[in-house]
DNA sequence: CAATCAATCTTGACAGTGTCAAAATATCGT
DNA sequence: ACGATATTTTGACACTGTCAAGATTGATTG
């Protein structure tokens, strides 16, 4: 409700609340720009601050796209529980090929964020903030144990340990997401029989 | 043979070679310490020339990074003829299964020339050279026809198309590749099972 | 050989970046 | 009202990509 937008608020020496505004505003900087538009000193202009003041809130460039990726994280971890939650009505294959369909949809409408959640830029670098890293870590495992119940079920092939097959199958949808995220398929109505291409691949044929 | 080794080239106004010059040593660079680390104006220096000099043989940063992509995509392209001439002496399915592995070691050990052959750098900001855009396009079309070849053969489960299997299948390497190179999985010892694991997905099971 | 021309390289400059140190200002507890 | 503390600002530095104008060279003519 106090979400900053830059206009409203009385234009004081103390903000307020800036590190909110700050993650709001650089979120919304990225998703229009990419992450290579979003610079320190615009967005203390368009938050209305001065270059350095960002620097109280987040030690780091590094530490402000940390908090952002944070935050994807919370998004796709909240879709992951949401799933399993109706897990009675519908058959289980049924519901995992939808998973991944929004998965992969929610990826694209995010694309930047998703990028920095899954990217080189703080992964490749060794940056990863202790909190994005535990965050991160405790996703994958809800994720693997996701799969183990659909290899229980007998709804996914399992091949060496359900491990191995979390880990191939989310490195298939990562695949499919960063293909269409860094534009190298730009085709986005072919998706949808890609995305059941690939679940099919994963699927216990039966 | 002449590859211009900084120190034992006279050091002329007129470097000789440079064009080439700066794309090996920008590789190099690259290779070193990723693609961040690259500078115009360090390149510059290590090839032992002035800031601008660079701009005389490639138009943009842009320009020379796409330069370098294309130098990746000859060599899997490369790899991919190797593989396809020597398919009488073994099964096909294990000389898919070895290709996928020395693509996915070939993509590691050059991390981040992989990363400009298909990262957001290029792609997504609709900066592609017509020729790297060929180029990419071409090997693209090698990989499907030895895919619609392995579907022919009923080695690989088809799906709705053999265009979709050929698109989904390569995901699921880029998936796996990325996951490797961007240090997201830092295990490097579970590859290989992680390979054989995304193989059998792809496989037709008999 | 001398003179012109095109290819090649350099110097100077500008706007933009992340971030540090020191100074300025506001808020709060006493 | 005052001093401590939290918050923000100004100044500065080294770095980046790249443009415009000038300097230097090698090649090509007469």
């Amino acid at each position: 409700m106090k979400q900053t937008d830059s206009a409203s608020v009385s234009r004081n020496y103390h903000h307020g609340d800036l590190y909110q505004s700050l993650l709001f505003t650089a979120t919304e900087m990225i998703a229009e720009g990419g992450t290579e538009s979003l610079s320190m000193r615009k967005l203390a202009d368009r938050v209305g601050v001065s270059r350095t003041a960002p620097y109280h809130h987040f030690k780091d460039k590094n530490a402000l796209l940390c908090a952002i990726a944070e935050q994807g994280f919370e998004r796709v971890e909240k879709l992951l529980h949401e799933v399993r939650i109706k897990e009675e009505s519908e058959s289980l294959a049924m519901i995992f090929t939808q998973y991944v369909h929004t998965y992969i949809e929610l990826a694209y409408k995010h694309r930047e964020q998703y990028d920095l959640m899954f990217g080189r830029e703080i992964w490749r670098n060794g940056t990863p903030t202790e909190s994005l890293h535990n965050r991160s870590r405790q996703h994958f495992k809800s994720w693997l144990k996701w799969i183990e119940h659909l290899c229980d079920e007998k709804v996914l092939h399992v091949g060496d340990s359900t491990l191995r097959t979390a880990q191939v199958c989310w490195a298939t949808l990562h695949g499919l997401c960063r293909l269409f995220n860094d534009g190298i398929y730009t085709e986005q109505s072919h998706l949808d029989e890609m995305v059941d291409t690939a679940v099919n691949m994963m699927l216990k044929n039966t």
